[in-house]
DNA sequence: GTCTATAATTCGATAGAC
DNA sequence: GTCTATCGAATTATAGAC
């Protein structure tokens, strides 16, 4: 992506700067309500840096959200200690980076934010659920997210009260069982035997 | 709430085609999207209409998030079956009322909207975790706002295509055994064993 | 590279005629 | 009750001086 030949440019650290700063407003206030003129102030620069650097709002946001997960790789990995890795791994990076909030509060209103989000869900929380079960694992990873997505959505952003008193360690222990059931555990399928649902006892633990 | 007492207002009929306009732009845009003069077009009225009846757009959109949830009682329903239930009847509000949407879109970003969302937990969903289980129900009630918030961001507002390929009945199948492990389930308490979480490998990294 | 000035919209909200 | 007209503020984005 970036040349690494030529040596750093002089207005570099503007442009960090600006990113870094675009991050935050993001996350906080969600892709309207961020307006360019209080990332720059937040920035300490003008506004007009901002578009001379990123051109529009929409591109100052597709720079703010490259995100990494950063999810080890898991191979070989007991699925019960996997999903406590998983779940532990996913709180660390919701509260050690802003770039999933922003994620988060924008994909909600914003195309391309949402966009984003299924790119980053594709190309890096698909591949965990292949190398864990050969089965459906589209699916599972799907299931994943939305335990993940969920948890994030009521611990960081709705705060529901409960959630938010919660330890994490508690949080991981909860919420790895069911992890686990989404990522190696299985279903009865419903077309092929009818109105039964989860068999007779759909048992997580 | 309302006097039954009169005959029907003449102008009964443009507050409840605005109050349905405004869901419908909640639910689509978010509170900052969805603007006066557009639900006031898809009301067929004029914008000015709008603020007679309900002052301002903060008491608009409170107007319009009233939502009662209608979860069933689920007393004496075996946890499988109460999982499945519950997984099922918040799908059908979900897919058959525009409110639950516009909570969500406009809750990320809006204070008051995630107000009313804890308002909603707190006085709907709590109840019900009470009825299952006399251990901490706050909790498992949160953490069944979890999976069910996140499974329909991921399913009707990111739009995952695993999730929203899936049928209904195996979105049921699949999510149900969670719900039942937040229910009903128990869990290694952290603060009583040290270290130790849910088995023999706490740490996270 | 950085800033001032401003264009061009769009928004919520108000005043007042009928 | 309904609408016209408009205010004042805020936004993204551009043009151009230094």
């Amino acid at each position: 992506m970036s040349e690494n030949r030529q040596p750093p440019r002089r207005s570099d650290g503007t442009r960090a700067a600006i990113l870094r700063a675009a991050r935050e407003r993001f996350a906080a206030d969600g892709y309207e309500r961020a307006t360019i003129r209080a990332i720059a102030a937040d920035a300490n620069i003008d506004p007009s840096m901002v578009m001379r650097y990123y051109g529009n709002k929409e591109r100052l946001f597709a720079a703010a959200a490259e995100f990494d997960l950063r999810l080890p790789a898991l191979t070989g990995v007991h699925p019960d200690q996997a999903s406590e890795l998983l779940v532990g791994h996913f709180l660390e990076r919701w509260e050690g980076d802003e770039t999933l909030m922003a994620l988060l509060r924008a994909g909600v209103t914003n195309p391309a934010a949402a966009e984003r989000m299924r790119e980053i869900f594709a190309a890096q929380l698909v591949p965990v659920a292949e190398r864990l079960s050969p089965d459906r694992p589209q699916v599972r990873a799907g299931l994943v997210a939305s335990q993940i997505l969920g948890l994030a959505l009521c611990r960081y952003v709705l705060r529901l009260p409960p959630i938010v008193a919660m330890e994490r360690a508690d949080v991981v222990a909860w919420t790895a069982p069911a992890v686990r059931h989404y990522l190696t555990g299985s279903v009865t399928e419903t077309a092929e035997v009818g109105l039964q649902v989860a068999g007779d006892a759909g048992q997580v633990d």
